[in-house]
Order: structure tokens, then sequence, then C-alpha cells
DNA sequence: ATGTAAATAGGATTAATTACGATTTTCATA
DNA sequence: TATGAAAATCGTAATTAATCCTATTTACAT
């Protein structure tokens, strides 16, 4: 998973400013193998920044994603966050608990096997999210 | 694809009242192999029932989606909805175009493919999907 | 130290979706 | 065919996630 200071780094190599809130941001996210959404980043950055406006958490978040600083997903109709896995580009998917958003990685990729696809599309992207629950969900 | 009859049999089995609406819902959906917005349904819905309140769209395409009649996904933010495509059974996966939500069929299924599950997960689902740009959306 | 562009605060706004009481409709049964 | 109860719909209010906007503050290059 990718550290906290690669995270700044990448930012500051694309000219982007130092905030301690943007750290915090990614702090909190990197202290968790889960998604995230953005209300509970918020709860979690009160502590230290109790006056942040939800407005700075989204547009960082957002931010974020574009640079590939965290990943992003939607489960029932509201987008979750984690810290990307890897900085060395290592392609992979995830297993994700429903009820708290734990991830585990799957290493295979669907898209290697393939054999077809169609011809009249021009494939940009895909999803490939296997969803179950946690142990510790599922004894509580 | 399921068919418009089909779908009104399970509507019946389940003990759900005959609508004109429902059945007008469902073949807006029957119409089109792509993906629909609820708004999309709304406006075309409006043509023969003008005065159409959208909590009855909503209500309607959420018990359809429950009945496994329509299939669910997102994209953007909004929810898509398309005729389920098979009443048989076989499983299989889609290639969305992210444009138009023009669909076309994959055969395979990643989840075969995988090898070895984690442990710590009870399964309950996953989703495949690739997205692309159909020929006619590049064409425009 | 300072000027400027970027970042943030605080709140208004948008858009999708759900909730809900009042009314209407379906359909089983008389 | 009439009727009554349950289900469906209407019309609108409420909710929720997310974006937008302007004034103010902050980071940081010089």
């Amino acid at each position: 998973m990718m550290t906290v200071e690669e995270a700044l780094q990448i930012l500051k190599e694309k000219g982007y400013k130092y905030t301690g809130k943007r750290e915090e941001i990614i702090r909190i996210c990197a202290e968790e193998k889960r998604y995230l959404t953005a209300k509970e980043i918020m709860e979690r950055i009160k502590e230290l920044y109790p006056g942040l406006s939800f407005d700075t958490v989204y547009r960082n978040i957002s931010t974020f994603v574009e640079l590939g600083i965290l990943e992003q997903t939607e489960l029932d109709g509201e987008g979750r966050f984690r810290l990307a896995c890897s900085t060395d580009g290592h392609h992979h998917h995830h297993l994700i608990c429903t009820e708290c958003g734990r991830t585990s990685s799957l290493s295979a990729c669907p898209m290697s096997l393939l054999s077809a696809l169609p011809e009249d599309f021009q494939v940009t992207g895909h999803k490939f999210e296997v969803y179950g629950t946690c142990k510790e969900c599922m004894s509580s």
C-alpha cells in the first residue's frame, strides 16, 4: 500500500501545496485497509481539525483520486475511498466487505482472460469486485 | 432477454397487481439493449402517462430489481436499469457504453476463474463490468 | 518580508432518491 | 355486477450525497 510520504511526494511533484489537512486525510486512509466514505473521513479528521469544511474534504478526495493516490468505488449509492494499493502499478482487484468496507486483494484480473472482446466497443476501463462479509462482521 | 409477458407473469406469481404503468415501464426497458436512467424511463413513460409521479417509477423500478426483472448498475452516481438478460439463469456480464448505456454481452464470468478465494470472507456477490464507447457514440 | 496563486470556510444549491398522507385502482369474492 | 380491502398511485415534502460560490486565509516562490 502506498505510504503517506509517497502520496505527499506525488502532490508535491504535481505542484500541489502542502497542507496539514491534506496530510491528515491521507493519514486517515493509510491507517486502514478499508474503503471509507467521505463522511467517515470527515468525522475522523474533525478530531484534529474540528472546523473543517466538507467542501475541503470532497475537493481533496477528488483530487487524490485523479492523481491515483486514492482508489474509489461505490456502495449503496455512496462513494468510498481507500489509499491506492501499490505504487508499482501492479494491477489487481478486491474482495470488499459490504458491512465495513474492509478489503482483501485478489491477484487475478479477468481482463486477461477475455479471449474475444467485441469489435464494436472501444474499451476504456473495467471493474471487478467481489462482495462479501468479513470475519469480523460475521461474528457480530 | 426477458420478454414483457414473462416479466408480467413474474409479477402475477408474486402477488403483485397488474397496472398499465407497470407494463409500460417494462415495455420501455424491453425496447432497448441499454441501461436507462430512472429519468430516461420517466421521460418516455410520460408519452403514455403524462401525469405519472416519479415516486411510482422509482418504487416500481426498485420492486422489479428485487424480483430480478430488471438489472441495475450505476454510472456517474446515477442508477441505471435494463431488462434482465435471460430467464434461464445463464449467468454472464456486460460491456457497457459509458455514453449511452448500450450493452454487449460477455460470456465469461471471472468467478469461475478465481482459484483461491480468501477464507476470511463469506462471498455474497460480485460485479464485473467492462466499460467503453460503442460504435455509434464514437462516430458522433 | 511580501505578493500571488492556491486552499479553505461557510453556506447555498443541485440532483437523485426516498418518505408519506390522501386518493384512486385492482381484483377476489359475494 | 357490486363491493370492500389491500395495493398502487399522486403530489409533494424530506433526505442525502455531492458540487458550487464568494470572501478570507494560507503556502511558498521570489
